[in-house]
DNA sequence: ACAAAACTTGACACCGTGTAAAGTTGACAC
DNA sequence: GTGTCAACTTTACACGGTGTCAAGTTTTGT
């Protein structure tokens, strides 16, 4: 039976996802989440070795049940550049609230850990390449401004998309889900698309 | 002599100071302020009870060293909306380079220290109370967009402005300071000002 | 020369991570 | 039913960093 038994792991998992969820930050101790799944501290560590790991693959985990790769990849099945930016920031901007608690916990360690590191550029550097497309495609389109490179509008739109700023809008701002969603797409057009467009 | 003798309290700020400056994070210890300082760890502590409380007062005294009230409120002397708008972001986004390293420190512990959160909250609402200043000089103007409310265009215009987008561009995107201040300027402008202004 | 303030020295409690080792439990093998 | 193997438990401890404590030493003001 598959050793280290799955079912153990995946209760980890999803009580990692559960805490970190109700209490995003960096307060969930490895006790705690052994606790929450009604085991003991050292099985946590017979499948995680580090708390980084954890995090990391929670992270993964809830990718896969989220299924973001076919929520962004149904982004570029839009036919204009427009539809485009529109539909992936859509798609990654309503994404974010979801693995908010999680994201914010791998952050945190992003600065002590190498591992927690690279799986955060990973992630970050998937969402670039989604940034990198929709601008692709309203280059093509002839509507990309002219003030920036390619380059700096990926890193503009990228940066515009941070979760950072999803939290300080959400947080800070109380903003709506709704309303952060509007405003970005039409900050975004406003930057990124060429004038008399 | 005055109590706590001050050369020694400043001598532990500038330490504090120099180390965050050349190595921005969380990996400053007690004891390594205390080795650059040249006193013992114990003495650092008779001045600063806290790790946050040290944080907070390098933060005030590089405020005051770098005399930033100043620089911000020369912002305030601009003309019109939109020079006040770019005189605003040249002054706010200048001054983000000098205080990185201990901002990045200050924000890190703000997750888990009350005084911490406090104090970088503070400084992030003065920020905010610029950022108002000039959007309600552009609404004078009759410059600003009717997409957004006033609080509206001020949350935007702040996270446009937060660190943690500046340490993007000049971190993860390479961008230079220059060109940091002109995108941030002219976007600033995209979004905020109306459009047949 | 005395006293108080500033600083040093060394020890220790606390917390969370991570490691180590011996013991328990249950499934399956034959 | 006995043996075995993997998963899990229990207990204990090392480590690093913060913060505390108390006793001792140096500096400074008067």
């Amino acid at each position: 039976m598959s050793r280290k038994n799955i079912e153990t792991r995946n209760r980890i998992l999803e009580s990692t996802w559960r805490l970190l969820e109700t209490d995003p930050g960096n307060d969930v101790r490895m006790s705690d989440i052994a606790k929450e799944a009604g085991i003991s501290r050292q099985a946590v560590y017979l499948h995680f070795p580090k708390r980084a790991d954890l995090l990391v693959a929670t992270t993964r985990y809830l990718d896969e049940v989220r299924d973001i790769d076919a929520r962004l990849a149904a982004s570029r099945a839009a036919k204009t550049g427009l539809e485009r930016l529109d539909a992936f920031i859509e798609a990654w901007g309503n994404y974010i609230p979801e693995i908010y608690g999680v994201a914010k916990a791998l952050l945190a360690m992003k600065d002590q850990d190498e591992e927690a590191y690279n799986a955060w550029e990973g992630r970050m550097q998937a969402v670039r390449e989604g940034c990198e497309a929709a601008i692709n495609a309203l280059d093509r389109d002839g509507m990309l401004t002219n003030a920036l490179s390619k380059k700096e509008a990926t890193d503009l739109l990228w940066t515009m998309l941070s979760v950072r700023n999803w939290e300080q809008f959400r947080g800070e701002c109380n903003w709506t889900q709704n309303r952060y969603i509007d405003v970005t797409k039409a900050s975004a057009r406003k930057v990124l698309v060429a004038d008399g467009a």
